[in-house]
DNA sequence: GCAGCGAACTTAACAGCGTTAAGGAGTGCG
DNA sequence: CGCACTCCTTAACGCTGTTAAGTTCGCTGC
């Protein structure tokens, strides 16, 4: 007979199958049916590791910052200006490797306090670069809020990069939009090229930083 | 025998309940039962007015956007400056009369042209003030952008102004992040006083056109 | 005056959801 | 051997969005 048995699971076992299949079924479609199915265990397991959903989904959205940490590059040399560019560019691109990544990520909280090692070496850099504490800290949360709202709208229409929701037809949009010339023509300037919209609403951000704080 | 009939549903009377209802019971308890209940009808009668949830969520965005526009008094003699901090107060304050008001908000399109109205209007003033259509487009929509993610957060730590979701107490904070001083003292810069910090934020991003795009 | 029709709703039901309670199999320890 | 603990299953609960089918009412045409 059959003896081997499945390795028990871990949280992050759990959350990187919940990962995996946000990709195939969105937020919508993940269900904690699904996840175990996935995980060739019953649902109500789950509930060994996770006290609730929202605790897998904070348990994923840790995992999704843990990624970004990994993949983004930083130099303890940068400039500030360059800091921000990057990590900013780096939480884009983590948030876009899901489906509904911004809206994971966002409705969630960090299951420890990880997070604090690399916020700890971003408001050092601030204040070395002659930053006050509240200052480093509303220069970052400003471009991270940004950031975030930015990715947001971008999946509500391209949930994964290059696959379009219906309705979001910009040619059509001009059409309805005939009698208000501006708007329609702005379509293409709000619903398309995302990646040099957005590092452009970055370089506006940054100028402001700059412009407001004086900081070399 | 009481022959007297309610009159018969409209989509913008199930939109004001269902905004009523959203912020006594929250996004994630706001059920189709619960909405035909306040009207004193049956869930599936709501499918004669919307094809589905969704479009229903989207008729009560659109009311948030027109009750924004009606409580918020826009001057057509507004400096760019003046109208970009008039319209995204307005927003925020928008936002904020209701609870997930920032979710239900992003989380929805429009079900009508009437937002282009508006939106003409400020692509209008940007361009009389020497923006380019696509420089006009990039100062409204980053700062809507930093406006909604601020919002989103604000929200998903007060979900109405004055009531605090529990687990974001500053204090206990710092001290689970005493290796990490300045993560720790940021946590008031960070979880307090958000309308203040809303507006530096918006000074932020202002100061960054006028930088970058140098009109007048 | 009544047949027919469409608008606006109800009743009943379905599959699926998150979650809980109770129990059982396997392992380690005294 | 027996008890304890970990990790999981089975069964069930109340709830959800949604659909199909049937009902009631007022209006229009004859």
């Amino acid at each position: 007979m059959n003896t081997e048995r499945r390795a028990p699971l871990d949280r992050k076992r759990v959350a990187d199958t919940a990962l995996k299949l946000l990709n195939e079924v969105g937020l919508d479609g993940l269900s904690l049916r699904a996840i175990a199915k996935e995980l060739d265990v019953k649902a109500p397991a789950l509930y060994w590791h996770f006290k609730d959903k929202q605790a897998l989904l904070d348990e994923m959205a840790t995992e999704m910052y843990r990624r970004m940490i990994a993949g983004t590059a930083l130099d303890p040399d940068d400039t500030w200006q360059e800091r921000l560019r990057k990590s900013n560019r780096g939480l884009r691109d983590s948030l876009l490797d899901y489906r509904d990544g911004a809206k994971v990520f966002s409705g969630s909280r960090f299951t420890g306090i990880e997070h604090a090692g690399q916020m700890e070496e971003s408001l050092r850099l601030f204040t070395a670069a002659g930053f006050t504490l509240d200052r480093a800290v509303r220069a970052t949360s400003t471009t991270y809020l940004y950031t975030l709202g930015f990715v947001t709208e971008e999946q509500g229409v391209e949930p994964l990069p290059g696959e379009r929701r219906e309705g979001y037809d910009v040619q059509e949009r001009a059409r309805l939009m005939a009698d208000y010339p501006l708007s329609a023509q702005a379509g293409a300037e709000i619903f398309e090229n995302y990646d040099e919209h957005f590092e452009e609403g970055l370089d506006l951000v940054i100028a402001g930083i700059e412009a407001r704080y004086r900081a070399p």
